[in-house]
DNA sequence: TAATTATGTAACCGTGAAGTTACGAATATA
DNA sequence: TATATTCGTAACTTCACGGTTACATAATTA
């Protein structure tokens, strides 16, 4: 596998996206989660080895299948970073208000 | 300017975030802002036009400068996005509360 | 045992994102 | 007026991401 990508660019793919989607509803295996794309199944495998080396998901191999399913870890990084714009704002928001108490 | 890119594949550039993050700090013009970054200034220019087309910055125009401030529409869609996810985690958490009320 | 199914991976290719340099235009300053 | 500053854009190059096909392998099923 290629250097694993960070967080923010595992979730630039628009496939990649729907695939956590798709598993928010049920469970899939490699080739049922497939079935729901245009591309080819090698094109999926893929995507799943970053969704999992990001954290997104994890893999229970059972037998022959791999059945996918989501993971926190990955999401961490992203709700942390868009905190901190949160902060920003709220702070923000927070000054204004002092300014028109005193005013 | 070339299509404009979602607001995950916006975020996906480290540079890009690089820049929002200087600009919760204090207000940069494009020169003062490509002094923080070794690439060119036409380069990080191209990327405020990306970050503003995307509704994460504003740009003021000041005679021959251009200011850039926090704007934040493009950080809805994100919020929003995990949302979902952690409203699949709460449910998934709740479930496991009625499971276990019920033992 | 033979056939089928589920999967990973190697090798390859096309494309667009991200960078560069070179320019021109507009504004500010000496 | 001449010079310096700020900026956008066109033209170009590079390279890695996202896709493909063609395999091999392991686990089922007939």
């Amino acid at each position: 596998m290629r250097q694993t990508l960070d967080a923010f660019q595992v979730i630039a793919d628009p496939s990649r996206r729907q695939m956590l989607h798709l598993l928010t509803k049920e469970t899939y295996n490699i080739s049922s989660l497939a079935d729901n794309f245009e591309m080819s199944r090698p094109a999926v495998s893929k995507h799943i080895g970053i969704l999992e080396a990001a954290g997104f998901i994890t893999i229970k191999d059972v037998g022959r299948e791999r059945f996918c399913t989501l993971s926190q870890d990955g999401f961490i990084g992203l709700r942390k970073w868009l905190t901190h714009f949160d902060d920003f704002w709220n702070k923000k928001l927070s000054n204004l208000d002092t300014i028109l108490k005193h005013k």
